[in-house]
DNA sequence: GTCTATAGCCCGATAGAC
DNA sequence: GTCTATCGGGCTATAGAC
């Protein structure tokens, strides 16, 4: 059983990594904010890469249960589509900080990195899935030998465009940053899909954690 | 007259934070390229940042010049359109750090921070003008309403795709990067294209010294 | 299991000789 | 204008007392 400092310098770390970049935070800082002394956390990690690895590992599993969300074709995919953005922030809130601090990590060629291509090449094909599954329905109206460009343009816009919010300032312009992506992301099929499954969508998307304005 | 050995070591600083990033070079491995001794890097700039906002001074400078492309009705829109892509390329070669490594800056209410929303601004306003200059010339069909929407997509894919191959490691996978964010940000709107106007564009395109496979 | 003390490294920056 | 020598600070990491 993990012991409870233990516990306790993973949580604080993957907070304070998020709120300051990995690079910034060093681990007297962890420390001092769990009032513990530094060598403390060289008991429990042998060094602070031990410590990103421990958080890469629990976020590898993570995303890999959000790649599994795939329209069943039983279930609404509406719906499902709605789901897999909902786990996709969460993925964000609590591990946006692995995406945004690679440069931070170094070199090393190290699981991150090994498995992020495959990350995204899934998350390309499961967002053609849906677009797909979204047109078989009759909700989209997209030809079919677009979509994958589609969803690569998808991905990179869910991707960088907090990012993005950040650099050009509009995330200091009210409303919640990652509904703000969410919206931008729409922006890239909304007007190709049929109007009333498009007011579902989005009655679907803000009975989860995203709460567009 | 600026002295030979402060303009090399701007243009080796250049050169060696495009890279390897601006916070994995330092001073004195930028002295030991051009071997020269540390303190003389000293003797032309009182601390690393000075010499930063040089190079982020010359950089707002091609900034402005490449924003100050616009269609001027008079000439052909697409071959301008070529030109301001030609440049935002040049631009990313020889400054692409500045954008990239802005973490590494730290968080000196700097020129940069200040002039980036504008930039932003700009440049999606820019890309609108283009693509109703195309509308005009009846070479690309889009709904008015859209533009700016699409404008902003192509400037998050035209900013971030170059990041998003890195970590995907698809800018291995043969052919030029740059060349590869081009053709991407194509993917955006050359659907509606009249089809000689997009063969046109493509052709001043590899007129440039952007060269797709 | 938690602490204090400190080693060792790299970096940015300064002082002063030539 | 260019050099050598060195300082001070922050960080990761180790050793060893309690």
């Amino acid at each position: 059983m993990a012991s409870k400092t233990r516990t306790k310098i993973v949580k604080t770390a993957k907070k304070m990594f998020n709120e300051r970049r990995y690079g910034n935070v060093s681990t007297l800082a962890i420390a001092r904010e769990i009032e513990i002394s530094e060598g403390n956390v060289w008991y429990y990690f042998n060094n602070k890469r031990d410590l990103l690895d421990e958080i890469t590992t629990e976020f590898l599993e993570v995303v890999d249960r959000r790649l599994a969300i795939l329209p069943t074709g039983s279930d609404d995919v509406l719906q499902q589509y709605a789901k897999m953005l909902a786990t996709l922030v969460e993925e964000f809130r609590n591990y946006g900080f692995i995406y945004r601090d690679q440069a931070d990590f170094g070199e090393h060629a190290d699981e991150l990195q090994l498995r992020l291509p495959k990350i995204y090449a899934d998350g390309i094909e499961q967002g053609r899935a849906f677009y797909q599954a979204m047109i078989d329905a009759d909700l989209l109206d997209w030809p079919e030998e677009r979509l994958v460009t589609l969803s690569t343009n998808v991905t990179i816009i869910l991707r960088y465009d907090l990012e993005f919010q950040r650099e050009s300032g509009t995330d200091k312009q009210g409303g919640d940053p990652i509904a703000n992506t969410i919206e931008q992301h729409f922006s890239l099929f909304e007007h190709a899909m049929r109007p009333d499954a498009l007011v579902r969508l989005k009655e679907y998307i803000s009975q989860t954690n995203i709460h567009v304005q």
